[in-house]
RNA sequence: GGGAUCUUAGCUCAGCUGGGAGAGCAUCUGCCUUACAAGCAGAGGGUCAUAGGUUCGAGCCCUAUAGGUCCCACCA
């Protein structure tokens, strides 16, 4: 047996905890010091998938919670991104589970067509094949081996991370039931007239050969030039000898110009309004118009009007009836309307329409200019704006449902600021081209006759053309926008279009999770697409997340080589550590930076987890531990369980909001912090050489108890090593992952013993602080004395005996109500309402006593000033609340008592 | 051009509705104390970017400035 495996699973029983590490042979064995991840997790997981605990189906006796797994990409593979996303969602679904909700997490993965298809492509042209010589079938027929091979590859890694997903319902954006919602909806949104085909002008990829749509063009800078041509001007037939001047950056698209254009109010161009300028190499003679379109502060107030190659150009020919020559080939070479300059790449005419302008006078001058160029993201290549037939969907109406969803609440996207980002987007937005010249993908339902060229959208083939009587008819060869499918996800995956249970009892969805760079691409759509097909929100919270980076604050990236492959760091250090790190110390919406120290302190924190569990399992080996009576309680296993009440409580409510980072900190801090380095060395005592029966059994329940709890709070974050001592602690639930939520007891509430813990606290650590200041040995005990006029003070100290004397290295512990017989030379601890002395055999340096002692002195005369600066301000007590000032109050009594007792030391010492 | 966001300890970052500045790592000191050296005990280190303002009270709210990051727009 692998030693460092605590124990096997049950396959076959409901319990998986029938071989605990102690039991059966009365014999202990010893357990690995380290925690050593590998193979625990993969033996977990299985064990889940048995016994279905992922798997969700409808049930009306519980509530539902349900997320969407943003759906990964077939040609994927698992990073950075992809681990924090899927990490925050199965944080929350894991939460929702052990709250009692019937908790969905559906997953499944996307086609995306075209960075799907462009791969595809690349490694064709290895083996020197292009996409035409394959044709369309075979072509679908790779893609579809493709998805066959790497489209689960994701899939496994996302097992390896621990998301507890339903794999029972994995769905792919390009399966049967997709297929037909997407359809579906094409359909009814046509039939609406909220999808249309039309000639726009779109975005054009020269390499990719496809229209994309305005959210994939990304805008880049670049070093470009400001080139100054001149137009000779005609009147009548005749060059009157006068030209127009004006700047581009783009001269190869004056083979398309079809006018010049001023503004209307431009005194210094009004007598030319009308006439006409020549077009160089073309001949064509173009009108100067005036439109309110042009800035006349910039550059010459003159520009020229390309309509099929500029966005806003196109907008003006609108206006005035231009023409529009396209001037360029799908591969961006110019065409036949280019004259001499045909065939050219578009770069190559530009040098060559510059070096012929400059010959023939018409260049005036080049400037440099940076400027900001479309590029597509997918491939970097500067679009080309072409006039194109294309489907669109209407944004008009379909996006109103969407925004009034988010103004009013109806939708939170959390942080609270995307809303702004998300209404940046609506107001401006523009019809959303959806059809792509890509293979891989959802084909679009339209028709053309094939006598009479009539369109028809339908769900099939159409039997007969309802315009002529045709019988044979043509699909478009276009495919849909990847992102038109996965607007759909939240209810397509749920099985619409037929209403099924599923849908009707899943859907809505909760919580969305996912960056905040796709809001564009995806959020958006599904809302509006939820409201449109559902008559619903998708979901009522968008969690965002931002971008993992480097541990120098890049973005990871393969051109870089700075990425930092998740799958590598959870071999290395495991899921779980993997897990915590991404989500510590980070709020919604935030970048993070991702280094490996900050992995090793999450290993170091399951590390220690699993030795404060080690240590309870060491102790309760072999002995019955029955529930602890609240009368056999002591004050430390209050304190810790009032503790981890608040704990439950601040930690839920954390989590309710989202704010996972805050929450998981506060359970690290806990364990560590109050768990490990104070319950558990408080309880020592109790477990080591007692033959007291009573308190070993309270300490050993309360520790187990606590332990149980903390694990449950927890294990969202780390499910792994939570579940894997969970049921070694052989709890009566099976499994941590199905145990119920901790929640806050009013039983376990006991501020009394939790401040008595803290006046022994605050003892111990004065104690240590003198103890490592004069450099004493922790081998080397010393009396301490307690002295305090108050008994309560004194019963705490005497209640606390045992463990206070263990962790402040006393040798006896006596509590008095004066100094009588205390050593004059003994070291003083000035704490609320006690001296602790302690009297070292050797001589304590009465100087550096004094020294220390006038140390605590400032300090207190600081916090005294402040305290009765506060109360002494009329202001402050007629404005502040109450609960606040005497808050204050208590301090300034708490510290002048303290300020007293150092006075009177040190007057002696002196 | 519009907008968002950040500026807190040497580094990376938390700090939830305003009420005595925190963590991890790093540094220094002492400890192999029978759960854990991936550990324990202690220490040092911050005018919370700058300047105003609101408030009894500001790291937190408002205004301006400087610097960084990002998004959107695209003046040709």
């Amino acid at each position: 047996m692998n030693a460092l495996c605590l124990r096997h699973v049950s396959r076959t029983e409901g319990v998986c905890c029938e071989d605990p590490i102690f039991g059966g042979k009365g014999m202990s064995k010893e357990l690995a010091k380290t925690y050593d991840p590998r193979g625990i997790e993969d033996k977990l997981y299985q064990k889940w998938i048995e016994k279905k605990y992922f798997h969700a189906q409808v049930d009306h006796s519980r509530k539902p919670f349900t997320i969407v797994i943003p759906p990964p990409n077939i040609t994927g593979q698992l990073h950075m991104g992809h681990a924090l996303d899927n990490t925050l969602q199965d944080i929350l679904i894991r939460f929702k589970r052990m709250q009692g909700y019937n908790a969905l997490w559906q997953p499944g993965t996307d086609h995306a067509s075209i960075a799907t298809e462009v791969k595809i492509i690349e490694k064709m042209k290895e083996e020197g094949i292009t996409k035409e010589d394959l044709g369309r079938e075979g072509f679908l027929e790779r893609a579809w081996d493709w998805k066959k091979e790497y489209g689960g590859r994701i899939i496994g890694q996302l097992k390896k991370l621990g998301s507890s997903c339903d794999w029972d319902r994995e769905r792919f954006t390009m399966d049967e039931g997709c297929n037909k919602a997407v359809t579906e909806v094409f359909c009814r949104m046509h039939e609406k007239g909220w999808i249309y085909k039309g000639s726009r002008i779109i975005n054009w990829c020269p390499v990719c050969n496809t229209s994309i749509s305005d959210a994939e063009v990304e805008y880049a800078e670049q070093a470009g030039h400001f080139y100054h041509i001149q137009y000779p001007v005609v009147d009548k037939g005749q060059e009157t000898g006068e030209y127009v001047r004006f700047a581009t950056t783009r001269p190869e698209t004056m083979l398309g110009d079809t006018a010049v254009a001023v503004n209307p109010e431009d005194a210094r161009y009004s007598h030319l309004v009308g006439k006409t300028v020549r077009l160089p190499f073309v001949g064509r003679e173009i009108p100067i118009l005036a439109d309110s379109y042009v800035d006349m502060e910039f550059g010459t107030g003159v520009v020229k009007i390309t309509p099929s190659h500029d966005p806003n150009d196109f907008e003006v020919g609108k206006r005035h009836g231009l023409p529009e020559i396209n001037i360029m080939n799908d591969d961006a070479t110019i065409n036949e309307n280019g004259g001499k300059f045909a065939g050219m790449d578009r770069y190559a005419a530009r040098e060559a329409i510059l070096k012929e302008l400059k010959e023939m006078g018409l260049l005036v001058k080049i400037e440099d200019h940076v400027h900001n160029v479309g590029t597509h993201d997918r491939c970097k290549t500067v679009i080309e704006p072409m006039i194109k037939q294309q489907w669109f969907v209407k944004m008009e109406e379909l996006i109103r449902p969407a925004v009034e969803a988010v103004r009013k609440g109806e939708i939170r996207l959390v942080p609270d600021r995307m809303d702004k980002i998300f209404f940046n987007w609506t107001d401006n937005i523009r019809d959303w081209c959806i059809s792509r010249q890509l293979w891989w993908g959802h084909r679009i339902p339209a028709y053309y006759c094939d006598s009479c060229g009539n369109t028809v959208v339908a769900h099939s083939m159409p039997q007969v053309c309802p315009a002529c009587g045709g019988v044979h008819f043509t699909q478009d060869p276009d495919t849909l926008d990847t992102w038109f499918s996965s607007a759909l996800w939240p209810f397509s995956t749920l099985g619409w279009p037929e209403m099924t249970e599923d849908l009707k009892y899943f859907y809505p969805t909760d919580v969305l999770v996912t960056g905040y760079d796709i809001i564009f691409f995806w959020v958006i759509r599904m809302i509006f697409s939820g409201y449109e097909q559902m008559g619903e929100r998708p979901f009522h919270t968008v969690l965002f997340h931002g971008l993992v980076r480097d541990s120098q604050g890049r973005k990871m990236s393969k051109s870089l080589g700075n990425g930092i492959d998740p799958l590598e760091i959870i071999e290395q250090y495991g899921a779980d550590a993997l897990r915590l790190t991404l989500v510590t110390g980070n709020s919604p919406g935030n970048d993070m930076r991702f280094y490996l120290e900050r992995v090793e302190a999450s290993r170091n924190f399951a590390n220690k987890v699993w030795n404060a569990s080690r240590f309870i399992m060491m102790n309760m080996a072999e002995k019955n531990i029955r529930r602890a009576e609240r009368s056999e309680l002591e004050p430390a296993d209050k304190w810790i369980l009032s503790r981890l009440n608040s704990l439950v409580r601040e930690a839920t409510e954390n989590m309710e909001h989202y704010e996972l980072g805050i929450a998981v900190q506060k359970v690290y801090d806990f364990i560590w912090d109050e768990f490990c380095d104070w319950y558990i060395e408080m309880v020592k005592p109790r477990l080591y050489g007692t033959d007291n029966d009573v308190s070993q059994n309270a300490a050993l329940w309360t520790l187990r108890t606590v332990l149980l709890n903390a694990l449950k709070l927890l294990h969202p974050y780390m499910p792994f090593v939570t579940e894997e001592i969970f049921c070694t602690l052989q709890s009566e639930e099976d499994s941590v992952m199905i145990s119920r939520w901790p929640e806050y007891r009013e039983e376990w509430q006991f501020t009394e013993e939790e401040r008595q813990i803290e006046t022994i606290k605050e003892a111990v650590r004065g104690i240590r602080n003198v103890r490592t200041q004069m450099q004493v040995p922790p081998g080397k005990k010393a009396s301490v004395y307690v002295v305090s006029e108050q008994t309560q003070i004194r019963r705490i100290f005497e209640e606390g005996r045992l463990f206070f004397a263990s962790l402040a290295y006393a040798s006896e512990v006596v509590t008095q109500s004066d100094k009588a017989g205390i050593p004059e030379d003994a070291v003083s601890v000035v704490i609320p309402g006690a001296v602790c002395y302690i009297p070292f055999a050797e001589l304590v340096d009465i100087g550096k006593e004094i020294e220390r002692l006038e140390k605590e002195e400032k300090r207190l005369a600081g916090e005294l000033a402040r305290v009765n600066g506060m109360l002494s301000n009329e202001r402050f007590i007629s404005k502040a609340p109450e609960a606040k000032i005497a808050e204050e109050r208590a301090k300034k009594e708490k510290y002048e008592q303290m300020m007293a007792t150092v006075r009177e030391r040190l007057g002696q010492l002196r």
